[in-house]
DNA sequence: TAAGATTGAGTCTTCAATCTTA
DNA sequence: TAAGATTGAAGACTCAATCTTA
């Protein structure tokens, strides 16, 4: 995570830091707070990416699949859902749930279903085999990210979340753009 | 952004509180707290990349081909750059940062030069085409950003900015994995 | 031997069009 | 007409192998 060339900055500045430090050197005149909170928010989101894919990978699962396990897991008995459901609620398109669906499908980690209520709707089932690995992956995952936030203090840990919530609850009440 | 099936939730929590609410109820022995900032950042991430993602299609750019052009720009003159700290700066891999440069190339918004020093590399320098592209679509896309984030206070926005800046400090410290 | 950069194969994704049912 | 879901084409990415130069 070097530095990129000859820019002077303090050595306790992150690498967001460094480059608002920069722009404030070649566009001083844009205000760049907004990279501050959502360009370190995306920072470390794609730092800690590969750390947890490799927990995923271990289950054999990745992350698109992961994802579609737990969101079926978490919702709980009978474990069934709606594709539709899956992909608004994971931010893919459509399509691409449905791929997914079919990679989980011919693994038999998840079953499809006739929908009762709409003839139009396959719904997906979480199968036996596909809650254990659901189950035994998102335990790991949670115990490596509580390791990659160990710098800080529960306090800090609280208030960092506290208001991301509220950042996040405010985007999700915005129009869907 | 609906809730997915039938758990209860109260309503001032946001996705991700609402996601850990039920693991509460499907397996209570796992702490999911790694989730409440990790989860929080990918979440709010994916949520306001739509948004960015049209300020750059605006200007005829796709986020990785801006992010390349913006750190291009930010670095200052003379406006060159090895392909390797390009890469290795927005966490992609060589092989796809040689794809953005010949696509960025073919427009005319970045040029090759050889390296004097090492003659395996080759150097990238930004046109002043790509410069004005890059000032531009940067310069929306902050005000974009700061709207975003109008929710919080300016005194929310510096905590959570500091709480960001550690966490991303101590991450960057840590062992490349 | 290692590092910089490129290539090609394979994978996952989005987008727009389509089919079916509400 | 609209909504649920799938399909196929096109795009961008990763990974491993390769070539060249340090």
């Amino acid at each position: 995570m070097g530095d990129i060339s000859m820019s002077r900055y303090r050595a306790s500045d992150d690498a967001v830091g460094r480059r608002r430090a920069q722009w404030r050197q070649e566009q001083p005149e844009i205000d760049t707070r907004g990279m501050a909170i959502l360009g370190r928010a995306r920072w470390i989101s794609l730092r800690v990416r590969p750390a947890i894919e490799a927990v995923f990978a271990k289950h054999g699962l990745d992350s698109g699949e992961f994802d579609v396990l737990a969101t079926m897991l978490r919702n709980g008995p009978p474990y069934r859902l709606r594709p539709t459901e899956l992909f608004r609620s994971l931010m893919v398109s459509s399509g691409g749930m449905t791929d997914r669906l079919n990679r989980l499908a011919a693994r038999g980690l998840i079953e499809r279903a006739p929908s009762e209520d709409d003839a139009r709707s396959l719904l997906v089932v979480l199968t036996a085999k596909g809650q254990r690995m659901a189950r035994d992956a998102f335990k790991e995952d949670m115990k490596v990210e509580a390791e990659l936030l160990a710098a800080l203090s529960r306090t800090e840990q609280e208030q960092l979340a506290a208001l991301l919530a509220k950042l996040a609850l405010s985007l999700e009440d915005a129009a869907s753009d």
